[in-house]
DNA sequence: GGAAGAAATTAAGATACCTTAAGAAATCAA
DNA sequence: TTGATTTCTTAAGGTATCTTAATTTCTTCC
C-alpha cells in the first residue's frame, strides 16, 4: 500500500488482486521545486496524485500568468480536459516546492476501469467532491470581498498557505499582490 | 427511451433489462414557472435532468440572491453536497418558464449504481465534464472582464439566454443589472 | 385590454480593487 | 557570506464596477 491506494481504499474496498492490478500503473517521482510536469501544448498523458508537497497548475492569458489551482498533500492535479480527451494541454503544471508525486498514465487508467469496477466509482465520488469544492469556489468569488477570501484561503490551508508565495495565493483569489498586502496590514481593518 | 436515457446511452452502452431497470427508476414531472424544486433546509433527495425549459439555482447571502447555475435541456441541476451527502440544502432550485423534468432518487441510484456498473461509468463521465466546464467558468472570473463574460454567455446559450431575465444572467455573470444594462448599450463600445 | 408590478435603461456619485513606482525585506545562488 | 534577484510593502492616482434613484419599457394577471 502507498498513500494513494490508502486513499482508494478510505472510499472503495480493493481486493489484493485489484490492489496489485492498481500498484502496477502507478509510477512515483521526486519534483525539483520549480521543475515543470507539464506546458502547455503537452498532451496530459497522466493524472498526478500529491504524496507531499505543492504543486499548482495556472495558464497564460494576455501575457499574464493566472493561477487554477494548487496541490498538496493527497490531492490530485494536473489539466483534466487535456487529460480526459487526450488533447494538447493549456496549462503548466509545476511544484512550488520539492514535491513527491504517484501517477497514472491516461492509457493505462482507461484499462483498470475495465478490470476493476470500483476504481470507477473512486473517481465517480472524487470527481464529485471536487466538483462540489469548485461550487463553492465559485459561490466564494461572487459574494465574499477579497479579504474574506483570504481568510478563507488561509483557513482552508493552514499549514500550507505561509509556504506558498504571497503574490501566488492573490493570484489564486483573482487579486493583486500590492492589494493583498493592504489587506493583511492589520492597519487597514 | 426517454431523453435521460437516450444521454445516457450516448456515453456508455445499456442492454434491455439495464434499460428497464433504469427506466423504472425514473419519475417525471412538470413544473410551472416559478416554482420550486428545492429549498434551503430540505434534503435534495433526487437529481434532476431537464427535458425542456429552465431551471436555476440560487443561494440567499446576507439578503441577496446569487445564482449559481442555470440548467437548460438536457442538462442536471440540484444541490449536488446536498444530494451527495443527503445533508440538509442551501439552495433554491426553480423554473424560469414551464420545464420538464425528469427526476431519479438518492436511495434508487445508490442501489442501480450495483446492478448496473456502466451507469457510475456514465455518472463518473458526466461529472468529469461538469468540472472541466467549472474550471472554465473559474478561469473566465479571473481572466475576462464582465463585458467578455457577457459575450461568452450569449455564445454559449444562444437559444436560451434572451428568455433569461437580464438581471438573471447580471447576477450569474457577477454584476449588477444596471452595469450589464450599460456594457449592453452599443454606445459604450 | 388596462392597471399594477417587474424588469431594463440611464445617469451621477461612490468604492473596491488596480496600476505604477519606489523602497524594504526576504530568498537565492555562488 | 555576500551580491543579485525576487517578493513584499506602502502610497498615490486611476478604472471597472457598484449604489442609488428616476424614467421607460415590458409582463402579468384580473
Amino acid at each position: 500500500m502507498n498513500q494513494l491506494t490508502e486513499n482508494i481504499a478510505r472510499i472503495v474496498r480493493l481486493e489484493d488482486h485489484e490492489l496489485k492490478a492498481l500498484n502496477s500503473v502507478i509510477t512515483s517521482r521526486e519534483v525539483d521545486k520549480k521543475e515543470f510536469l507539464l506546458r502547455p501544448g503537452q498532451v496530459c498523458k497522466a493524472t498526478i496524485f500529491v504524496v507531499k508537497g505543492c504543486l499548482r497548475s495556472y495558464y497564460l492569458k494576455d501575457g499574464e500568468y493566472q493561477i487554477l489551482e494548487f496541490a498538496v498533500d493527497n490531492w490530485w492535479i494536473g489539466d483534466l480536459k487535456s487529460f480526459l480527451r487526450q488533447t494538447p494541454s493549456e496549462l503548466f503544471v509545476d511544484a512550488l516546492e520539492p514535491t513527491q508525486v504517484l501517477r497514472i498514465k491516461y492509457s493505462k487508467l482507461e484499462l483498470l476501469y475495465e478490470e476493476i469496477p470500483k476504481l470507477e466509482r473512486f473517481f465517480r465520488i472524487l470527481m464529485e467532491n471536487a466538483l462540489v469544492a469548485h461550487q463553492e469556489r465559485i459561490m466564494h468569488t461572487h459574494t465574499l470581498s477579497a479579504r474574506q477570501r483570504y481568510e478563507m484561503f488561509t483557513a482552508k490551508y493552514p499549514n500550507f498557505y505561509h509556504s506558498i508565495p504571497q503574490k501566488d495565493i492573490a493570484n489564486y483569489l483573482g487579486i493583486t499582490p500590492e492589494y493583498l498586502s493592504t489587506i493583511r496590514n492589520p492597519n487597514s481593518h
